[in-house]
DNA sequence: ACGGTTATCTACCAATTGGTAGAGAAATCT
DNA sequence: AGATTTCTCTACCAATTGGTAGATAACCGT
């Protein structure tokens, strides 16, 4: 809640690099892992202006989940919107419009794996923001089954298992550097088009 | 290294409390979230109990994670060997065999999640230990690809997008909750043959 | 019976954690 | 210019962290 001093200072970006640094450190390591005076010597300030900007360590983390739903729903729903009709197409479009800022930033879905480690209730007002997005995709989803235009199946599991798919690919270097694979400029585009590849066969009528 | 006291233990299931307890709590909330205090609480024994049988937080750590990989290692390789030739059939039945210890312990293949967020070195000797694993896997799918038996790819990165899958699937049960599914017996199964469904169409040829 | 190993405990400790109190600049308003 | 709000800082603090020291049983082979 606490209505913020609003964005009204003059020079100060202070509050939105301290997301920034935020974002990237939750997002990569975890919320518990991860301290304010850390946060602090990132940004190249006190900790004690962290806590000028927001309230508590738990406010910081409702803000930086807050400004990523925002941020993901806005890419997603553009990316929709300006998409082709045909489902794979479209798909293709959206997972592409999140791929590219997720492996820049590993952090962005990392936060949303986050989100079940949160003591339970602290998670609420953040799922209540990305409900509806979940929402309209399984309805898509369900909708183009019906048409025939995507392979049947039970819509909601399937959301789950492509968002399962470009999560954890988007999130887990780890696991790619150890088949070998590099993450330069070749790297990227091959993984875009594998996984695309991957989604399009697992979802076609 | 640190040639354990073996389990000569009289009554002593003490050390193997002590794994149990720590891969869970490890696996579902990070190493860093978990204090030594939790898991000797969990445990039932004094922290110093804990620091008996592994020597620093790190060394429980390490053997968290050679125990789970030892683990998954017998898993898979039975079930590889025990399948049948085909390879989506037998695709399946390592799927299934990993799907039903993950789901029903998260921690496990959250275990492997975790290990990007190691220190960089300590997950060396892991990295060693599961290599061997990886790599049969790539090679077995570049052999089915060339005969025909599989989509045609780039297995290295098929076998992470299968991984990437599975295991989101596995240890994100909110990302399930959040489309409606219930963790009950008939959901279990239904979300199983919805994989399988999905990763079947994903790579048939 | 007894000396030594095995296993668990209570008592501490230094460092780090999130957070409070309040001083000191710097900009803004009147 | 003077008063006030906005912002950042230097102390501090209680609680928790991983870890050490050492006492104390329980069990063992001899």
């Amino acid at each position: 809640m606490a209505s913020r001093p609003a964005p009204t200072s003059r020079r100060g970006d202070t509050r939105e690099r301290i997301l920034e640094s935020a974002t990237n450190l939750f997002g990569t390591r975890g919320f518990d892992s991860v301290s304010l005076d850390q946060i602090a010597a990132e940004v190249g300030v006190a900790k004690q202006s962290l806590l000028y900007w927001f309230a508590s360590k738990d406010d910081l983390v409702q803000a930086v989940l807050a400004n990523m739903a925002a941020e993901l729903t806005v890419v997603v729903e553009a990316a929709m919107r300006a998409a082709p009709d045909d489902p794979l197409d479209r798909l293709e479009a959206v997972v592409h419009a999140v791929f590219r800022p997720a492996v820049r930033r590993p952090a962005l879905l990392g936060l949303l794996r986050e989100l079940s480690r949160l003591p339970s209730g602290s998670a609420g007002p953040l799922n209540e923001h990305l409900e509806p997005l979940v929402e309209r995709a399984v309805a898509w989803m369900s909708d183009e089954m019906d048409r025939g235009r995507l392979r049947r199946g039970n819509p909601a599991l399937i959301v789950s298992l492509i968002y399962a798919t470009v999560t954890g690919i988007a999130t887990e270097p780890e696991a790619l550097r150890i088949v070998g694979w590099q993450q330069d400029i070749a790297g990227l585009r091959q993984l875009r088009n594998e996984m695309t590849q991957f989604l399009r066969a697992a979802l076609a009528p």
